[in-house]
DNA sequence: TTTAATATATCGTATTACGATATATATCGG
DNA sequence: CCGATATATATCGTAATACGATATATTAAA
């Protein structure tokens, strides 16, 4: 059998690999920073998106699924932002075992704030992230740019 | 003085950023998952994407800056890839206060492994990850859709 | 050369994610 | 309806790692 690791990569290759990496990281890392600076770590901040952005209150279970992280994982940050005032938590009626998980105003009017940041910082950064992107995956197979039209 | 927050966001809004992100931690928990299957936690896995990026051996002040960490924690990211025979640290002749840091040949047969992985995983995501970020740019303004014709 | 700045290293601590496990509730087969 | 099993959440102990504070070595500046 062909135990080939694949092709030779260049260092060029692995710099623009690298950039783009490092542009992940600065989108990242701004994110932190803005959550933190309205006293949230990144993982709640996430976790208060993806409850905004279900449709009706969701569950622990749903926020560890969008979140990628273990059930108990979820159930110990839900309970972290409960008692620090971003979420209510109750027992379902059709099923007592789900916890419907709600956004308090406090929470509304902080994620509010950090989206309107996000997505002026992501406008700004969007060109940068995908020229990275498409660099790292041309010069990998040669060519030389490719663009939109 | 104004202190209005910004535009109130839509449910859809949220949706669409919270996509986005959801997409991103797709990339990072299948380049997590890819590290740790060559026994490489993630941050080791950046840095020596970092390192065979760079022309010529970079310091631990070089990592720091591309992984936007301390420099203490470089330096002690790198004692760890060091003790594992992923890296060679030597001090550099004309500042002995920097350490010129060498790939391994394991590392690199397992940078390059990984990098083929890894790019072939962004070919798959690319497109989900342009749509989630378009549209969640997208939503907030109204457009309904841009593309590249 | 003293003094200040830079690069790396060490140590203690805090955060948090997870495995193992526990509890409550629901569902299913008979 | 009942017992067995599955599911949703919760608790606890542990491990990994990033950082602040600090230390040391080396270089640069005055």
């Amino acid at each position: 059998m062909d135990s080939d690791a694949g092709p030779v990569l260049s260092r060029e290759a692995y710099a623009a690999i690298a950039r783009f990496r490092l542009e992940l990281r600065r989108f990242l890392a701004f994110s932190e920073a803005a959550a933190g600076k309205v006293g949230l770590p990144a993982q709640q901040h996430q976790a208060l998106l993806a409850i905004a952005g279900h449709d009706g209150p969701p569950t622990v279970g749903f926020v560890a699924e969008q979140l990628l992280i273990a059930p108990q994982t979820a159930a110990e940050l839900v309970a972290r932002m409960v008692d620090k005032g971003f979420l209510t938590k109750a027992a379902e009626a059709r099923d007592r075992r789900r916890m419907a998980l709600t956004l308090t105003p406090k929470a509304m009017a902080v994620l509010q704030q950090l989206t309107t940041a996000h997505l002026a910082e992501l406008q700004t950064l969007e060109p940068a992230l995908a020229t990275a992107l498409a660099t790292a995956l041309d010069r990998v197979h040669g060519r030389p740019d490719a663009g939109c039209p």
